[in-house]
DNA sequence: TACTGGAAAGGACATTTGTCCTGTTTTGAA
DNA sequence: TTCAAAACAGGACAAATGTCCTTTCCAGTA
């Protein structure tokens, strides 16, 4: 169990378990050397993370944190990379979740590069209805690459 | 083998094979309904392409081309997914792949996006200091998600 | 050889996005 | 309830980036 602003995992440190969300929202993001922030998604029912660095065996590379409280199953590394071995079926999902994950981001991350802030924020609001409801501008902002300033800007374009 | 401008990969077709660059160098873009491409990434010597399809069983959401003369080992997709069943050590690779790649993306994304367009650059060209020797100034900008026009700008200032 | 198309370079201007502010509203803790 | 800090909103201007265009150069080919 996490409470809001709480971090499950914190960038730069070693990863000792594998999370898989029961409930809640949380953000995982990437802190620069600017001081700004990236986040590269959110999590939520059912979702897993910290099973990247327990395989590639290195530090965390991103902060995850509650923004809702967030409840979770723990997986302690070891037995995580036991049934990752041991487990066939197992073995495979884990193959399909990362699978689905390069394919998702990739196709993400290109509809962002060739189309403009505001084709990007209207497919994001049609994906997610209540975004504006549940996550703070800046978190919004932090995720699209922009400012909270160009966020208000392109909203009011939205719907005028 | 596949000569310069050969698709190795075509966007939304299926794959029906695994490849595995033994020589050359392609690139690996997504082209979106604007008509713009996005370069995911360049693949060479050693770098295997066509296993995230075969996972998903889903048509590409890429297109892979050849921007030197390529040599490439070619695996049928049951023989990839036999492999990746049977073969524990072939399994424990292919993992360690697909996490170093999900983190390697991540980390990019996380930059780009939270530097200016000289920074990235400057980084891209020390990683890769031949790089305006062996790919065009259109791919190079298609990468950066920017414009050629951006791009000369950019690397006179880089250069004074 | 002469021509054609693609890649490159960069000027001039338009548009987008960021920066810096100032003020208001909301939230959470004392 | 009261206060401080954070979130929100948006004006005014600056900076970054894109669009459109013209020119040059070079490779390949009729």
């Amino acid at each position: 169990m996490a409470v809001v602003g709480e971090k499950i995992i914190t960038q730069k440190t070693n990863v000792r378990s594998v999370f898989l969300i029961k409930n809640g929202l949380a953000k995982c993001y990437l802190t620069e050397d600017t001081g700004e922030d990236f986040i590269q998604e959110f999590f939520g029912m059912g979702e897993i993370f910290g099973e990247i660095e327990s395989i590639t065996d290195e530090i965390s590379f991103c902060t995850i944190e509650a923004l809702t409280p967030t409840t979770y199953f723990k997986i302690p590394r070891n037995a995580f990379l036991n049934l990752v071995k041991e487990d066939k079926s197992f073995n495979a999902l884990l193959l399909q979740l990362m699978a689905t994950k390069i394919r998702y981001t990739a196709l993400r991350h290109s509809y962002n590069q060739t189309h403009s802030l505001e084709a990007n924020l209207k497919r994001l609001l049609a994906e997610f209805p209540e975004l504006l409801q549940q996550i703070s501008k800046k978190d919004i902002a932090n995720y699209l690459g922009i400012t909270v300033r160009s966020l208000n800007r392109t909203l009011k374009e939205l719907s005028p």
